[in-house]
RNA sequence: GGUGAGGUGGCAGAGAGGUUAUGCGUUCGCCUGCAAAGCGAAUCAAUAGGGGUUCGAAUCCCUUCCUCACCUCCA
């Protein structure tokens, strides 16, 4: 599998001879998640799954920063406790993110539980100089570490002269970014330089390096997370082992709303809750992977509306390949099922060809829907029958599993007490008493059922609630 | 101001020198008791502008314009 890497702003091949060790940044745990959030899990997730359906292990890391300014001044205001405050989003983080059928992680480190590993981290910083101790905390020299901004791809002059860095005379340079920050409130923690919190940067270098080790294979974030976060976690590493950090550096891009930056400011932040709400996980998963990661994709009405249609296309799918007839039943079947799996092996192909080229989401979606296509059309004209069922399921299960989309599966007593409403349907229709029988399938589908008839027989299709309103 | 990524049909979105990607939408037919799903046809055509290189350019080079992101906390 190729991947592009920030850094050599080139693809390189993802060595997957052994485990995939994946560190991504996760979120600082002061609110509600969003769309933004979702997108970039999303997107590693279903790398993950990529991967582990190749037999390829993998671990994956993810932080929850949880000490943090903007934590300890939104706890103010709610008057709690700081960490009581980052934990209630914790709880609230897994809610939404389980919701999105996101794997668990190996691990979600916290900052707060790491404050060890991260003193001894600046400890050797300072010694080997590239840290010193200063009035306010603990800063890296930026000067001391030659290859800073190879990640951002500044070059230091130009963050000089960047108009935008607020002068601190307590620091060396005011490049220099603090490893740890003196504090005399709470929280705190006692360092060997005084009581204090640690910087933002420092927790990523701990604990990527105590869960992962040295030199893993795939440090991810979202794009916004290039400067200045990535480029010192770079400068922290890379100064504490002397080797390159991370293997490939992976950002997703962001998402914007009706062509907006989405900010607090501008009022227009969907938060995770939201979306599942209105959309429902499959639908917000098929949009997160609608564009290819790197680009930034636009959050609006349409743009989901669209994506509806391609859920309704994979959930009648589905319907069709639940219930298939004996091979016997079916008129000449061999030859279709033949013409199944070569299209399915092709399309599976193509799927996986798509993702092993930069993880090309949009392609293999692509490739996906015109499996689903070729079901439902084969499916409006003639009977599924199980030997097709039997080539093309696997194929699709394995797609949905990698995509992480998750059918609603009909329970059986369900489908008994259905099929009894159907059988008075058919009566009613059969005596040609159409009111009545639409009145019944009206009533089946409140239950969330949706009826496709066929030339012999009904099919019943789950559909999963989708809530337009706001 | 600096840096980076881009600009492809009504919309979404691939491809990276040589043949219609694909999907969605819209319109009209077909199928259906009606729907749903599906089929057929039409819309159906596009590569930001201008130069170049080439037998041939969305694709390579130059240039102009525009968009977005980052340079401050961000996924």
């Amino acid at each position: 599998m190729k991947i592009f890497d920030t850094l050599t702003a080139k693809e390189e091949v993802l060595d997957t001879s052994g485990i995939v060790r994946i560190y991504v940044c996760g979120v600082t745990v002061y609110d509600e998640s969003h769309i933004g959030h979702a997108r970039t899990i999303i997107v590693f997730d279903t790398l993950r799954r990529f991967l582990e359906s190749h037999g390829i292990k993998v671990k994956f890391i993810q932080n929850f920063t949880d000490v943090d300014d903007k934590i300890i001044n939104r706890a103010k205001q709610e008057n709690i406790p700081p960490l009581e405050l980052s934990s209630k989003f914790i709880t609230r983080y897994f809610e939404d993110f389980d919701r999105l059928n996101i794997k668990r992680a190996d691990n979600y480190p916290k900052a707060t539980d790491h404050i060890q590993e991260m003193i001894e981290l600046i400890k050797n910083l300072i010694e080997k100089n590239f840290a010193y101790v200063s009035k306010n905390g603990v800063y890296f020299s930026v000067s001391k570490f030659k290859e800073y901004g190879k990640l951002s791809k500044k070059k230091i002059e130009d963050l000089v002269s960047g108009a935008r860095i607020e002068v601190d005379e307590t620091k060396n340079d005011p490049l220099d970014f603090a490893l740890w920050k003196f504090a005399s409130d709470e929280p705190k923690w006692q360092s060997p330089w005084g009581d204090g919190r640690p910087g933002w940067h420092i927790e990523c270098s701990a604990m990527s390096l105590k869960y992962l080790g040295e030199n893993f294979e795939i440090h991810g974030g979202g794009r916004d997370l290039i400067f200045p976060h990535h480029e010192n976690e770079i400068a922290q590493s890379e100064s504490y082992t002397g080797k390159n950090f991370a293997k490939i550096w992976m950002h997703a891009g962001m998402v914007t709303i009706n062509g907006e930056k989405m900010s607090k400011s501008l009022g227009n932040t969907k938060s995770i809750e939201h979306v599942l709400k209105k959309w429902g996980p499959n639908i917000i998963r098929l949009f997160c992977l609608s564009g290819h990661y790197s680009k930034p994709i636009d959050y609006s009405e349409d743009a989901l509306k669209e994506t509806i249609i391609k859920w309704r296309q994979v959930e009648n799918c589905y319907a069709e390949l639940s219930s298939p007839e004996k091979d016997e039943l079916v008129r000449p079947s061999s030859s279709f099922s033949e013409f199944f799996m070569k299209k399915a092996d092709s399309i599976k192909k193509e799927f996986n060809d798509a993702l092993n080229s930069d993880f090309n989401t949009p392609l293999a979606l692509n490739a996906f829907f015109r499996l689903i296509k070729e079901v439902n059309n084969f499916a409006s004209s003639e009977d599924i029958s199980q030997s097709i069922v039997k080539n093309v399921e696997p194929v699709l299960e394995t797609m949905s599993e990698i995509l992480g989309l998750k059918i609603s599966k009909i329970s059986d007593e369900e489908r008994n007490t259905i099929n009894e409403f159907i059988k008075i349907r058919n009566t009613l229709r059969e005596q040609k008493q159409y009111q009545k029988a639409d009145g019944v399938r009206k009533q089946i589908s409140d239950m969330g059922i949706v009826l496709i008839d066929h030339k012999t027989r009904t099919l019943l299709l789950k559909q999963e609630k989708i809530c337009m309103e706001d």
